[in-house]
DNA sequence: GATGAATGAGGCTTCATTCAT
DNA sequence: TATGAATGAAGCCTCATTCAT
């Protein structure tokens, strides 16, 4: 049926645009400064409506965490697997993820924060999924590293440490860029992050 | 007068009592699910007598916050005065901030977490001071790195960036090990922290 | 013209459908803890179809009372009519109440809980109706009880108390049955019921 | 101590206060058109201050019945333990009963209406406590009927069903009273309430 | 006619803050 | 000075009713 269709899609669209403004007002005020009539007022609905799509106001919030999460994971995946030569796989997903601060400054700036871990106990579902889709990213990273090191260019060391360490390192430098109110594109520090990562800062004894 | 020292003493015992209460607290529920009745049970004074000590719910937290992290910072620095050599000054700051989160791990857990910056337009004033407290941690290290390069012995990069990719790689470190629940001393990685930050994870070509 | 009574023909079926379904939800929630959602979906209608035959939640709700009970009513007048000796006529009586309350144990519940009184100014209209139909029963019974008294049956009581209790002992007794979760028969209880109204429970002096 | 006695009187005089109020609120317009706002307004206190004596809407609800109905059930047994007399037994019930009808008008057409009966899952615990009650109260009727049956005062019908009875009398009596505008005595309805009950209304063949 | 998505007023409850004792 | 009862604003969520399709 046409019928049923038409309705997902506009469903869909619904749950987008309002996902869409209420992450600009958690990015702005985190989530218990955030009420669901500004969210209402912003994306155009009734409190009633929003309740019609999202289950509650946790929901509606986890929801947005997952979505978006998600498409910086499968987006640095992607780039990622264009890749043989283990350097430029870690190159890519630098910018993968570089690339998706810069499209969602605001929404980073909540993930940033931390929000999402104040949640009580409302939607745990959610909340598990989220912790899954991450350990899987971070899996991915350290097979990742796993590769590099059985290929002989990375160095024996534990993997999983490796991958903490290069998410550390993107971390605090898309933090930082996060809060500058001058931003200069942030892709200019990939060389830098990549090389720190790589050959550390110390000068070699020649 | 000898009166009023010891007014001032108990002032200041009173309150510590009740920062180290509130910690606890705040780093199991967060700033918003946590109440002043909740933390003037656990400290053992009156909600009315809280607030003789701390202005407001806010002020509490900030100031907590404030303390702590300079406790860290001052500790930081110290250590690292002792030493000249720059990249043993480097793994005493790596080691300082290590032991603070081992013994902090309570008040770590909130500061990733990130609840300090939900904050309203209550205390600007407070957020101020820690936000030029942070920017003087920042610089101190920064100085460190300038001072390594000017020495020779770190490379001629840009000194700011450094100081982001360390503490980038520390609290990546601190971060997964206060989320573990079984927790292997901290200080175990501290070989790893720094080699990945002086000489990087690619192998060299011999 | 046919068409129109095919019209009303649907019109009531449909009323009925509904009618048969609520009745059952109110039983088991009440009428405040029921929604109309709830409704729709019992009966298969969309929601704004019941608006379609019921102006609102009250109307559908009284409404649902006022046939119910004048079913009740009328059945009572009718088996009562048939018999002419005065305590075989509060026997009928006895007995098609009860046959009523075991048919309509889920209505009746309802009833007896007494949702009905606390309705808002809505539907005073359809109140009044059943206000107006409970007034012309009791009056009945009244009657009937006149008419033993003119007999010669009964005592010379006024009759209004004599009916009013009969009702009570009546209902007393349904209503334990009704809360009872084994149910034996009602009826085995009617001889006690007629017995107790009749000749009291005092032992007689002999 | 005695500023913890006094605490309790207040304590207990707070309640008193909210819960006479309550009743005429709840009396007049059902529990679920009852706000705790309006509540809070007649009886002069704060909504927040309300929740420092109960718990929930729902807990003052069922507070309120489970004091006037135990008020009510001990009084009725008070009044009868001092009858040895079965017949002046059972007429003093009727008075007690009838003298708590006329004293707590507003509180019994609560009760009649069945309110009670609606209450969601919330307060389970006083709930139960209710039904526990109302058992000891027709256990208590029951035995009493038991005593007149082996004094040989009493016919030998089943004790349960003679305690329903009398019940169902006195309340259809009392809520008639009740939907009454002009109201008199109920005590001049006690003679006949005990006859009906004792001696039934057929005439005795002579 | 039939549908069911959209509405938004209104209820219960929490909790930071105050102030009389 | 210390207390903790009192306050009331504000938030999340529900659901009877409407109306565009």
């Amino acid at each position: 049926m046409e019928k049923a269709k038409r309705k997902e899609r506009e469903y869909n669209l619904r749950r987008a645009e309002i996902l869409e403004q209420a992450v600009k007002i958690f990015a702005a005020k985190g989530f218990h400064n955030t009420t669901m009539a500004e969210i209402a007022r912003a994306s155009g609905f009734a409190v009633g409506s929003i309740y019609l799509l999202f289950a509650s106001k946790e929901h509606l919030y986890t929801e947005m965490l997952n979505q978006k999460l998600n498409a910086m994971y499968s987006g640095i995946r992607k780039l990622a697997a264009r890749e043989v030569d283990i350097v430029k796989k870690i190159e890519r997903m630098v910018i993968s993820q570089f690339h998706f601060v810069e499209k969602n400054a605001e929404f980073c700036s909540i993930f940033i924060r931390g929000d999402h871990l104040t949640l009580s106990e409302g939607s745990i579902e959610l909340r598990e999924r989220m912790m899954a889709d991450y350990a899987a990213h971070i899996a991915f990273v350290e097979a990742v590293m796993s590769e590099g090191i059985r290929a002989g260019a990375l160095k024996g060391m534990d993997p999983r440490m490796m991958a903490s360490a290069l998410a550390g390192i993107i971390n605090s430098c898309a933090s930082k860029w996060l809060t500058m109110t001058e931003r200069t594109p942030l892709m200019n520090h990939i060389p830098f992050v990549v090389d720190i990562f790589l050959k550390g800062v110390k000068k070699d004894a020649h």
